[in-house]
DNA sequence: GTCTATACCAAGATAGAC
DNA sequence: GTCTATCTTGGTATAGAC
């Protein structure tokens, strides 16, 4: 019993992820949808462009939660950090290379066309570092330090993202997935 | 004295800078090389696609020799890394935030929609895997963990050009370049 | 609040004169 | 090989009945 609005943004990120913003219509949208073309405009007034915003925040906070379960899961920072790209690895072969962080998809596009979109990709970036940098300098790491590896992380999973999707292959993912977490190693132990 | 095939490529790329793939359209490659719409189709009669994976690969070339360059330059090749990150850096903080990889912006784009521009995508990334693997093989790392590590660089720089380009900021990307060339310190002194 | 029809415009691509 | 005009399609967005 899914409401109308929640099947919009749900058929828009899984479009976003395989074909990203301009590359999405909103006649796609509405098919998948199974909504009719009024529908998107009487819950997302601003159109497309609002319409994006609220499927990057609102699937930006789930991938930021899943994080934060694996890191509850996996004790220390270090492990759930690579976890986090086995993981990822996982899904990316699961459902040929389309599911992942629609995010990362959209920000290239959007970061010098579409000032709301660019905002919304920071805000969920922040969120992000700050889930991860907490995690960090609860293992000990400095406040300044914690926030600057949280962002070289961050920028390995989406760069790592693009190179599995390119290469259909995870076997470069799985391996900054272990550089990553002998980084978060060697800045713990230091 | 620029020829008109050169100018279409050009426009194009700078348009992808900015716009990506989808965002671009044939219209504003005319208008920004000064040549007619039936040149497009005269010198890529594929079309856009045509177009596209030509600027790929051309500029994908292009920033592999400028790395190689700067490798030479640098003599060692962690500082070289280093230095390759405070250049991107520095040429976007001068470009307002454009001046970036323009086959990093296309690669999520068109990976699962456009199978001859994937290719061309991962021929880029390949060549700059092992123009990177190689001067890491020369610094004495093995050969499958030089390639390991040379893609994690590679998914770092492309990660950390999202990131600065959504942040409007290259502290990041600053700090990301000290995390990669001290990875490759710690590589080459295993 | 749901749905259909449609307006309006920009896209990629093509034809054919020069 | 250059350029203009145009075809066709598909895009976003809106109007208005129900």
């Amino acid at each position: 019993m899914t409401s109308t609005r929640e099947r919009i943004v749900a058929a828009t990120g899984e479009l976003f992820r395989s074909q990203g913003f301009n590359g999405t219509s909103l006649k796609q949208v509405t098919e998948h949808a199974g909504a009719p073309t009024g529908s998107i405009y009487h819950f997302f007034p601003g159109g497309k462009e609002e319409l994006a915003a609220a499927v990057l925040r609102e699937s930006g906070l789930a991938y930021q939660q899943l994080f934060e379960m694996i890191a509850d899961e996996s004790g220390d920072i270090a492990t759930a950090m690579g976890a986090f790209f086995t993981g990822a690895a996982d899904a990316l072969e699961e459902t040929d290379f389309i599911d992942i962080c629609p995010i990362g998809n959209v920000a290239r596009e959007v970061a010098s066309t579409h000032e709301s979109l660019r905002v919304a990709t920071v805000d969920v970036f922040n969120g992000w570092a700050n889930s991860i940098g907490g995690r960090l300098q609860a293992a000990g790491i400095a406040e300044s330090d914690a926030e600057e590896l949280a962002n070289t992380i961050i920028s390995a999973i989406e760069g790592g993202f693009m190179l599995a999707r390119a290469h259909r292959s995870t076997d470069g993912l799985r391996a900054t997935g272990a550089h990553v977490q002998s980084l978060v190693e060697a800045a713990i132990s230091t």
